[in-house]
Formats: structure tokens, sequence, C-alpha cells
RNA sequence: UGGUCUAUGGUGUAACUGGCAACACGUCUGAUUUUGGUUCAGAAGAGUCUAGGUUCGAGCCCUAGUAGACCAACCA
């Protein structure tokens, strides 16, 4: 299936490892963990796309376990949702688990440890115990209760299963290394007693195992060969094989645990607990809104599942932190949607257009492409009239020549329409415009055939025709944030950096009636403005459109913003550093350019470079040079550039001093033997 | 102050047992275009955190630094 040629990442490349080390390919089982206590959100999709496409790839199964072990958390809703969000990335599960399945298994185990004098019953308070567990660098030390008796373990254990201790009393722990260099195995705690109905299994259990206790005797139940997880679990690893080594069954697969880097997307945070206080402020309109990085708001937002397992693809697997930028997202939502998005037409903030030579009252009705992308895809009815909204951004009385849009006296087309000339305006007392009146080209019309049909002319507008129009709201959206990284700020939180501006609601928006028809989920290119999605707030009376993202506009970034807000990319932090490459490159710069790949060169492109450096080296000052004597011993390349400049500066008068003959005598000195040419033409020509 | 991990263009990832640092996004040109979209052609941008070492040869191996992340929840 998969290219063997394209390169492994780390996981991948562990897996082979192991296969070629002997593991049978069928052992190969992966699982997909999540604690049913939020919305999955885009981080967790590169984790589903990683496990199930691991699955896919070696045609292994992939479990889909909810970690429930925690019922003051997690709901019913939450798991549904997740079930959703994956079956519609379109990832199908072996087997649907739970952690609460195997509580009964647990329980047994941890019996079994305190009959091995490896668990204890500690009732003492939390801080307490906190306090003598130490801190990373001091080591902790034993607990009163950690020399209990097994059977008054026993007794303890059987009487926190039975509910007769209060939350919060008494835990049962694994009794390791309160002197551990890592935290977590200084005795950690196996169960705790919560008494909250849990989701799945009711008042049966008023204890319940904890994360480290559960999940790696899970793995093992499941005989799952590679549990992956992310980076902040590394420190577990250890909590993890030893809980292994003591209820292992040497003849069957023993699970190993790896970890990757979590995703991070810029602008926006990606931790359940801030997203969730997103929802409950009200910040948001809930888990689905369009501007949440859960699955479900990307979704409803008009992602495509195509578009992010594209994206995990693209931002690919590796054991650093990163945070991957929103354009890349960008990108592959586009790709997707240029293909199979519908274009049709919309005015979002519309003026009046009146084609003065067009017969009164007279319609008609234009073909339009669904998809010039896809031939296959034919084409719907447009209906034309004397009268049409356009954008008002696409008109202007006058403007320079690289405004391609409509002015008095140019021509546009009409996108699917005619090609038509602005005349005069009509204006309002205040000088605002009410109308805009222009002649058409009525032997123009697209696809007539005609030669004036085909006919270039600079510019192309969309519109859309007054009686026919039907009204639409439109939201558009901004990034949720201000902050390129806003929960990484030491002394500010997050909240601080909501972007008070994220939606932008068009109440009435004129829309092609071909639209009348749309379906909740529908994609839409509307030409020349973006890609949209129908919402599901519609209702018959009234459509809801959402932006998904907006077309790649490189004329936006040429006329200067009118407000921060409609480039907010630029308007913040995003570089600290000027834009390098945009001033104008000195001669300098010029000549270590050339000369860093001046080793790899020969022959004639070798001569060439020479001759350029010496050329550029005529507009180079001494103060300019001096600091390149400075150039580490292996970049050879900048070394030699730095001399051949040096050579010309002599020439043209520049006066020796030590910096100079120490540089000359390092070169003289140098293996190579480039280097040492130039050094001695340089050292030697008066 | 302890332990663990990480460090490659603006961003995200590659580079097989050491052998001319590659790909994608983004940026910039030009061509095409009835979407300032798409497509096509091209360009700029990194000597791989620093300093040493091993080697004919180091992004990769070794040593020492530096920076960042994680670890002291009865969360996962």
């Amino acid at each position: 299936m998969t290219e063997e040629n394209s390169s492994l990442n780390f996981i991948e490349q562990i897996i082979a490892d192991d296969l070629a080390a002997g593991l049978s390919p069928d052992k190969l089982r992966f699982r997909f963990p999540p604690e049913p206590n939020g919305y999955l959100h885009i981080g967790h999709a590169a984790s589903i796309c990683l496990n199930f496409g691991l699955g896919e790839k070696y045609n292994a199964p992939v479990n889909l376990r909810f970690d429930d072990t925690n019922p003051a958390k997690e709901e019913q809703e939450y798991v549904d949702a997740i079930k959703r969000d994956i079956q519609w990335l379109g990832f199908k599960w072996a087997i649907e688990c739970y952690s609460s399945d195997y509580f009964q298994q647990l329980y047994d185990w941890a019996i079994q440890l305190i009959k091995e004098g490896k668990a204890y019953v500690d009732g003492q308070s939390a801080e307490a115990m906190a306090e003598q567990k130490g801190t990373p660098s001091t080591p902790g030390v034993a607990g009163p209760f950690r020399d209990l008796s097994v059977e008054e373990n026993l007794n303890l254990f059987q009487r926190m299963k039975d509910g007769e201790f209060e939350q919060g009393s008494y835990v049962l722990r694994a009794k390791i290394d309160m002197t551990s260099p890592n935290m977590l195995m200084r005795d950690p705690i196996l169960y705790r007693v919560v008494k909250k109905a849990h989701h799945r299994t009711g008042t049966d259990w008023c204890i319940y195992p904890m994360y480290d206790w559960t999940h790696g005797e899970s793995d093992y139940i499941e005989q799952i060969s590679h549990s992956i997880c992310t980076l902040e679990f590394k420190m577990h690893r250890e909590l993890y094989d030893w809980f292994l080594d003591q209820i292992i069954d040497p003849a069957k697969l023993r699970p190993i645990q790896r970890e990757f880097a979590r995703r991070n997307l810029s602008y926006t945070v990606m931790s359940k607990r801030k997203l969730l206080e997103l929802v409950q402020s009200k910040t948001v309109s809930g888990w689905d809104d369009p501007r949440m990085p859960t699955i479900s708001g990307l979704r409803r937002r008009g992602y495509t599942p195509e578009s992010i397992r594209n994206f995990s693809d693209l931002s690919g697997i590796s054991k650093r932190d990163s945070v991957t930028d929103v354009s890349l997202l960008e990108y592959c939502i586009r790709e997707d949607l240029n293909k199979v998005a519908t274009r049709v037409m919309g005015v979002l903030d519309p003026v009046k257009l009146v084609i003065t030579n067009y017969p009164a009252g007279k319609t008609e009705l234009l073909v339009s492409e669904n998809n010039p992308e896809d031939p296959n895809s034919g084409t719907h009815e447009l209906p034309f009239s004397g009268e049409l909204y356009i954008e008002r951004e696409d008109f202007k009385e006058e403007a320079g020549s690289n405004f391609f849009r409509l002015t008095l006296g140019n021509e546009v087309r009409l996108k699917s329409a005619y090609i038509i000339k602005g005349e005069s305006v009509v204006k309002d007392t205040e000088g605002n415009i009410l109308e805009i009146h222009c002649t058409a080209d009525l032997d123009s019309r697209s696809g007539s055939g005609t030669e004036a049909s085909t006919r270039k002319v600079k510019g192309t507008l969309h519109w859309v025709s007054i009686q026919h129009a039907i009204t639409a709201e439109v939201r558009e959206y901004d990034r949720l944030f201000l902050d390129e990284a806003p929960d990484s700020n030491e002394d500010k939180n997050f909240m601080e950096f909501v972007n008070p501006d994220s939606l932008k609601i068009i109440s009435k928006a004129y829309l092609e009636p071909f639209l009348a028809d749309a379906k909740v989920g529908d994609k839409f290119q509307f030409q020349r403005l973006g890609y949209f999605t129908l919402d599901k707030d519609s209702s018959a009376e009234k459509l809801v459109f959402n932006k998904t993202v907006g077309l790649r506009d490189s004329w936006a970034k040429q006329k200067p913003t009118p407000t921060a807000q409609s480039n907010p990319s630029n308007s913040q932090k995003s570089n600290p550093k000027p834009a390098q490459d945009q001033q104008v490159r000195s001669a300098i710069n010029e000549i270590q350019k050339i000369a860093k790949k001046y080793t790899n060169l020969s022959g004639d492109k070798l001569a060439a470079a020479r001759a350029d450096i010496a050329r550029l080296a005529e507009e180079v000052s001494y103060e300019e040079l001096e600091p390149l004597f400075q150039t580490a011993a292996k970049k050879v390349g900048t070394r030699i550039g730095a001399m051949i400049t040096l050579g010309v500066l002599l020439n043209k008068g520049q006066a020796r001093n030590s910096e100079i003959e120490a540089f000359i005598a390092a070169g003289l000195s140098d293996e190579n033997e480039l280097l040492v040419e130039e050094a001695k033409v340089v050292g030697s020509g008066q």
C-alpha cells in the first residue's frame, strides 16, 4: 500500500527494528486510548492518524480504548462524540474497549501485589504523603503505613472496596522506592476512593485504579504491541515497566511504551482543560464552535476528513516540541476543497450596479461551471438581469493600474456573463455611493462563442442578480487568539489573548438562488472570496454559512492593510526579526553567499565565482570585511571569499595590520589548497 | 540544586550502517487563467545550538557547555 521508499518516522523505525529482531507481524496491535472527559482536537488527530495509520500500514488491528478510570470527570456524551469523530475521520477500530472492563482483573492483581508485600494501604492525608515524597532534587522518606503486615493491608483494602472509608481517607500504594530520582517511583498510588457513579459500572465500585496502574496492564490484557503516547508520559515508562514486571506471563507479548511530541497549532490552545474553559466561559458557543481546534469544530467550520488526515501526514512525527503554523492546515483544506467545492457567487458587502443598456425587465439564465478543476462536475443555471449587486470593494471611481477591478471608464468581466464598463455613480448627499451605472458589451456573453465573448479584460468580478438573489447569514472567523502561543506566556493567562473580533456576522449576504437547495455540510467556493459550508444553525427560513477559509489572496498582501485585523498574522509579534530578505543585499553579504559554496565549484564556474567576488569586493569597506577574519576554520569557502576580498582591498591601498597578517598566515597554513593559493597571492602581492 | 528528554532555513519534518543537507508549508519572481483562485516554471532562505575531540571525511559518533520541555495531582 504505502510506498517503501518514503522515509520512516521514528516510531515506524522502532517497529521495523522490532520486526527485524523477530517480532511476528501478526503480533502487531495498536490502540488509541482517549479519556472521555472532553472532545477530541486536532492534536488528538495526530495520535489517531499515527495509530490507525500504523494499523493500515502493517495491516494490524487498532483498538479504541476509553481510559475511564475517573468517574468524576468522564461522561457518556464524550464517549459518543469521540466515536463520532474517529469514524468521521475515516478510521475503523478493531475492538471498542474500556479500562473499566478490566476493573476486576486490576483488583485481583492488586491483591496479588499486596500478598507479595509490594503494595500497602496508606491512611495519611494527601499533604502528609506529599511531604514524605520529597522533591525532584531531594529524596523522599517512608511513611508510617509502609510496613503494615500483609494481613492488615488485605483487611484495609477490603474495607476500602466495601465503602467503609470516606473519599480521600485511604489509598493503596505500590511499595517501590521512596528515594528514586523519578518521583513517579516513590510509592505511587494504585487505588483511591471515589464515591461517584461511573458512566458504565455505576456504583459497583467505590475504589478506582489510577492511570499508571491501569494503562500498561490494559495494554497487556489487550496484547498491544506498541503503546504510543505523548512525551509527557516519558517519565511514566519506568513505572509502566515495573507494573508489567509484576504480573507478566513471559509466554505472552509484552507491550512497550514509546512517546512522541504533542502537536501544537499556532494561535490556539490545545489542552482539554483550556478548551473546556473556553466552552464554560461562553467565549465560544460550544465544543463544536467553528473557531475551536476540536475535530467537531473543524468539521462544522467546513474542514474535510481528508484535509485533516493530510495535515497529520504533512506535519510528521518527532520527539521535540513544536508549534505547527496554521498556514499548513489552511493549505490542506484549500487543496482539498479546491478539488471538490462547487463554485457559486455571493456578495457579502453589496453595492448596486445598474446596466443602463440592458433591456429593462429582461432576465436570462446563464450557465455557470460547477468546478473548473473537475470536468465532470457539470454546470448550473445562473439568473442575470440589469440590476445586480457587486462587492463594494470591487469598485473605485479612480484607481491605479494595479487595481484590476471596476473603475469609471474601465472594463471588467462579470463572471460567466458580460463585459461591462463603468460610466457613472449615484451618490447620496454625504457622498456615499448608492449605485454604479455601467454599460455592457451585449455581444460579450460568456460562452456565446462571439469574438467579443473571448476578449481579454483585466479583471473579473462576482455578482448576483438583485431580483433573483436569496439572502443568508454568513459567519466569518478569525483566529481565536491574538498570540501565536497563547498558553506559553510566563505570567499571563491564555484567556488574556482571546481575540475579541474572532467572529464576524454578516446578517444579510446576497447569494445566487442555486444555494437555496444547499444542505448542511455542503461545501462551496464563493468565487473570489473563499470556501463556505452550510451550518447546522440553518433553517428553512434562514440559511447560515460558515466561512471555512479564504482563498489565497496575493492582492491583499500588496495593498496596505486598512486594519491590522484583516491580516493579523503580520500584526503580531510573529516576526521578531525584520524580514531580512527584502533589504537590499550588501556586497559583503553577496560575497559570503557566493563564497559559501566556493569549494564545491570547479573549472569555469570556479573562475566565474572568483571574478564575481573580486568585482563585488570593490564595494566592500575594510570595516565590513574584518569580522569575517573570525570565520570558523571549517567554513573554508567563506574564508576564501574573505581572502579574495582582502586582496582587492590591499590593491586599493588598504594598509596592512596585525589582524590582516594573522588572517593571511592562518590561510597559508590551512589544509585547503584553494585557500592556501589565495593566501599566497594576497601575502605576496604588494 | 536532582533526574529524563530535545536541539537541522521563518515553520514542520528528511538525510539508511558517518560521504555534496532534501521535502512540504510560507515568502518572492515570471507564465497561464473569464476566480488577484488553480496550474506551470523558477528564485531566495540552513554549513545542522556552542566549544573541543575521533575520522581521509561528522547533522549523525565521543566529551564539556548552553537553551528549551517534562517530573513533587487521591488527573489522564
